[in-house]
DNA sequence: CTTTGAAAAGTTGTCATACAAGATTACATA
DNA sequence: TATGTAATCTTGTATGACAACTTTTCAAAG
């Protein structure tokens, strides 16, 4: 029975389109206490007239804002916040990764989870699915001699891990990780391909996962798991990622 | 040089708004090979001609695309395919939370994190952070003794955990698979509760947790988040999911 | 023939208006 | 008081217009 609750029009963003700060301002009030879950949002008519904008405005925002699962809309009720729930994706903003210290931590993630999966992979990995794996591992070493970069044979390897956990959430999660870390991963490699040395390394640390997941030892591929991933870790941190990311291209801070 | 690419208007979902739609394909088209990264879409108008609808519903479904971060658009120039990067959000698809087992893949992810995340908080929690992973136990405790269901001080304490490895990927990840089990946690506090025994199961395993936090035995944290995952997951695969969800108005399958 | 520069055309961003479709409210009537 | 229907409100969609910006075209200058 309670009216719609007034909301303050506050700190509309300075930069962007219209509708870039719309949203924000509106994903501001609904984290905010403004619009709790459960509450329906003012009507779009209201809401352009309080931001002065056009009801066209409003509606991209809003359309934006359920896109991202904070609200949906019922013809003729109006727009409602969601009870906090399952819709809200999960999101890394691209803005961080502008310091090597933000790369390391998504590596660091990354890292738990990978010997998370080369355990669960050696406790569950059918025989199709170890063929699969090695297949993955020949084609690094193929692409390797064919002069490639490795990271796409790289990708599929530990893709390949992933998929013989049986959970389709850990390969999901995985890729978007990757999503994140292949500009970085190319770095490692391009950086090791110049020594072979450590290529020698890395292809030692692909092979001890990969027997360990082969002889279904959990904790030995768990273990060599986390000890390649520090080890790409390790390397990482020796580059000059600044340096690497302005040049090619990496967005700049907002 | 090459002209705009033709694409088929193919399998327009038949449910859900015009805006619903209108994304669905073009998400379809644009994961497919029709629209390769870098590639522009055609413009508004023509969409608008090609879906048969007003440009209104295209832009609205662009929107949400620029949301997923799918495309990006440039005024003046056009909508482009971003070349596959860190934009795209993770999600789960609310709707494959309908069986126990959609759901304990979801509880064995966020097992393996625990896990990790107790080894790292162990290894590097402040004093500070100590003192609130103390605190939210204790909170546990008041909420069970006052008769309330303990789920949001669980949540808390192991967000004081997340928080304690200093990484705040750790916690950005693990509050969004919250939000996927929180109902699911609550079956198995609930259900517990009837139970003193396994109550007091829990808590043996929270206080666990917690002393090798404080003694920085980051192996005996692994073990003990480890375990205390695997025995909720035992709990709750105890419970009639099922039926459970039904009647706490979980979305049905699309 | 090449370069330059400005007009023209194309595209996204924003506004305004109108009506359709569904939901809620108000109110007259039984 | 209960009921059903009209009035009203809200979101969904369509259309037309113009602003802001980019790309293309093309004629004039060198």
């Amino acid at each position: 029975m309670a009216s719609t609750p007034e909301f303050r029009v506050e700190r509309i963003t300075a930069t962007g389109t219209l509708t870039d700060r719309v949203f924000d301002a509106l994903t501001q009030l609904i984290n905010g206490e403004d619009f709790p879950p459960g509450a329906r949002l003012p009507s779009e008519l209201k809401m352009a007239g309080r931001f002065g904008v056009s009801r066209t405005v409003i509606r991209e925002a809003v359309s934006r804002l359920k896109s991202e699962g904070l609200v949906e809309s019922r013809q003729g009720s109006g727009v409602f916040v969601r009870d906090r729930n399952m819709h809200a994706p999960f999101r890394i903003n691209p803005s961080i990764m502008d310091s090597i210290q933000s790369v390391l931590q998504v590596v660091e993630l990354r890292m738990s989870l990978e010997g998370e999966i080369a355990a669960l992979a050696a406790k569950r990995r059918t025989r199709e699915q170890m063929a699969a794996i090695k297949r993955a591992l020949k084609q690094i070493e193929l692409d390797e001699q064919s002069g490639e970069n490795g990271v796409d044979a790289d990708i599929v390897f530990h893709r390949s891990i992933a998929e013989a956990t049986g959970n389709p959430h850990f390969l999901a999660l995985i890729e978007f990780l990757f999503n994140f870390l292949t500009k970085a991963t190319l770095i490692t490699r391009s950086y090791e391909a110049t020594r072979a040395a450590l290529s020698q390394q890395v292809k030692e640390e692909h092979q001890r996962i990969v027997d360990a997941i082969s002889r279904q030892d959990e904790q030995a591929a768990r273990t060599a798991a986390r000890e390649h991933m520090e080890g790409a870790s390790r390397r990482l941190g020796s580059v000059d990622l600044k340096r690497f990311m302005a040049q090619n291209g990496y967005e700049k801070v907002d």
